[in-house]
DNA sequence: CGCTTTTGACCCGCGC
DNA sequence: GCGCGGGTCAAAAGCG
């Protein structure tokens, strides 16, 4: 800190000034072994090189010695002035970086809609398989030898997609209509489970070790098998291994689970805290939407809220675009929408008792540590 | 005891 | 026909 310019900005003092106190005049002195004897330090080195007449430094005549409290309590008060100031900034800072983020998305969901909604119009034209083909995947698994069996399949589907419709399965078939989607999970690096937390409760069948990702993919059904055809593969993302991409086969015939405590979690010793379900097509949008301490935002419903829940679940969109969806994504995205969200996020951080308390200790902290006054009670 | 997970074996389709 | 690889089965083990 530059000693000289703020004694005279800020308290209005130079360097070899005397000070009038309590109708007296004192004496000041700077000492060594105190804060401001830094700044009388800092004085000398700046009349070291300068031969500015207000960096005349001498010992007998620099006397704040009386004044010593009033002089730390000045320059805390400028730390927090100038604290506030860069936490504004970086406030501000971080507004704009919410606003573009929401604007990307916004982009990003605008193209999907859109490539979607072409997907279907393809499908229903060529496509007398509803396999449904919603699949944007940046972690699809890689190639795979086997082939559509119906020639009619649209080629630019997945791998796992084409799989999944062409492949006449050798258990209970999944009858009639199946639906495809996937769901980016995101856990922790240090989470080797492969569990998604959905609501529903799963059981898993098998696991494989397959040829382009070395993490293994674990088979679950629905344990409401064999009346509730839904499968779901799980694997970790080749590119990011925090991600679990989670690929579901089928709809469910029942509702989800009314606290989904995740079953599969329920059953294994491991756990799937602070995951981040990113479904780019839900099998069942209500599926995510009851829970106890996972943040859902479900952007088909226009005022969502943010519940409690273990996961959070960003459901971007349901089965099939629909004329309605595709309304309702469009008033999802209009700025009043987004000011509900910043809105919804502040108030969510603000009416969170953790992070007021964080904060608070982050702010005493930084400014409590360079005095050790006993200033605590005041936070 | 019932349910789930684990895991090796098996099935099946595809490419060569 | 054979091998490869994904998907499924089912016995064994674990757990509450």
């Amino acid at each position: 800190m530059d000693y000289s310019a703020w004694l005279s900005t800020s308290l209005d003092l130079k360097v070899g000034s005397n000070l009038t106190i309590n109708g007296s005049t004192s004496t000041l002195r700077l000492f060594d072994d105190s804060p401001v004897g830094i700044l009388k330090k800092e004085l000398q080195s700046i009349t070291a090189t300068t031969s500015s007449d207000h960096a005349q430094v001498s010992s007998s005549s620099i006397t704040i010695k009386d004044e010593f409290p009033k002089v730390a309590a000045a320059e805390a008060s400028a730390l927090l002035a100038e604290e506030l100031s860069r936490v504004s900034a970086e406030n501000k800072k971080l507004t704009e970086m919410l606003v573009v983020v929401c604007e990307k998305y916004n982009s990003l969901r605008t193209q999907m809609v859109d490539f979607m909604g072409k997907k279907n119009d393809q499908n229903n034209n060529n496509n007398e398989n509803n396999c449904v083909e919603i699949n944007h995947s940046t972690a699809s698994s890689g190639s795979k030898k086997r082939k559509s069996a119906d020639s009619t399949t649209n080629n630019s589907s997945s791998d796992e997609e084409h799989d999944s419709c062409a492949k006449k399965s050798k258990g209970e078939p999944i009858s009639g209509v199946t639906k495809i989607s996937k769901a980016y999970v995101k856990t922790e690096a240090a989470d080797t489970s492969l569990i998604v937390k959905d609501g529903y409760q799963w059981r898993k069948y098998g696991q494989k070790v397959t040829r382009d990702n070395p993490s293994p993919r674990a088979y679950f059904k629905c344990s409401f098998a064999p009346s509730c055809p839904v499968k779901k593969k799980v694997q970790r993302s080749l590119e990011d291994q925090s991600i679990l991409v989670a690929t579901y086969e089928g709809e469910h015939n029942h509702p989800p689970l009314s606290q989904p405590q995740d079953m599969s979690a329920a059953s294994t010793p491991a756990t799937g805290a602070n995951r981040r379900v990113v479904s780019n097509n839900t099998l069942n949008s209500s599926s995510s939407s009851s829970g106890q301490g996972t943040i859902i935002l479900d952007l088909t419903k226009p005022r969502s809220v943010l519940v409690p829940h273990p996961t959070t679940i960003v459901d971007t969109s349901s089965k099939v675009p629909t004329t309605s969806n595709q309304q309702q994504r469009i008033n999802n995205s209009s700025p009043e929408f987004q000011k509900f969200l910043v809105e919804q996020m502040a108030s969510s951080l603000t009416k969170d008792p953790t992070f007021t308390a964080a904060l608070a200790a982050a702010i005493s902290g930084r400014f409590m540590q360079p005095q050790q006054h006993n200033s605590k009670d005041k936070w």
